[in-house]
DNA sequence: TGCCAGGCCCTCTTTAGGGCCTT
């Protein structure tokens, strides 16, 4: 069985485009539906917090001036993701600050993302959204902590991302649903992901 | 200080527009 990394950044913003610079990243590592490993920093990148982030998140400036520096945290983030398949929730989010961060530090990335989101959109239709507190609560998997802080977000995507694996197996038959498998099934419109199986 | 993205996906579509999702 594989052993996936279940990333999530906070952030100043929404776009690297605009300056925003991550402020906070945790990473799973997860392998048959258990989290073996856990990676979470804090990051001091220099940029200001805007307020209504902070009251997203909680994050603040001032825990932000006493946390290492972002080239340590992302240097040590990138060591322990290596190789390894990277899961995100709204993956395209997650992919251009991962990206974003190590190119300031000249480290290429070569990380292939999942997208619990789109796989999301095509398995459960029924859900009134998308987002990850939403699929979580809707799906009964485990929810400890406060929303918008890394770890948490990190850890109930891990759990969809399990989540997802079993159903794709029970629903299709698929012994193996693994990471390659799920990147494509995230691109094919709903309708199609039967004949997917079917055809291999 | 406040401003700002972008890919996906649906539909009253495809020579487009707008909502979703992430912080």
């Amino acid at each position: 069985m594989e052993t996936v990394a279940v990333l999530d950044f906070e952030t100043t913003g929404l776009s690297p485009s605009w300056g925003d610079r991550a402020t906070e990243i945790a990473i799973t590592l997860v392998r048959d539906g258990q989290v073996i490993d856990r990676f979470q920093s804090l990051m001091n990148a220099g940029r200001r917090i805007p307020a209504e982030v902070t009251q997203l998140t909680g994050i603040t400036n001032a825990m932000i001036a006493a946390a290492p520096p972002v080239a340590k945290v992302m240097r040590d983030a990138s060591k322990f993701v290596g190789s390894m398949p990277v899961v995100a929730h709204n993956a395209s989010f997650d992919k251009k600050f991962w990206e974003a961060e190590l190119a300031f530090l000249s480290i290429p990335s070569l990380s292939v993302f999942a997208c619990t989101m789109l796989l999301s959109r095509r398995l459960y239709p029924q859900s009134p959204n998308h987002r990850l507190s939403t699929l979580v609560q809707l799906l009964g998997l485990p929810n400890s902590g406060r929303a918008h802080r890394a770890m948490v977000d990190a850890e109930m995507a891990g759990h969809l991302w399990c989540r997802i694996q079993q159903d794709i197996s029970t629903t299709y038959g698929v012994q193996s649903v693994n990471h390659k498998l799920l990147t494509r099934v995230q691109k094919v419109p709903r309708v199609k992901i039967p004949a997917l199986f079917k055809f291999g």
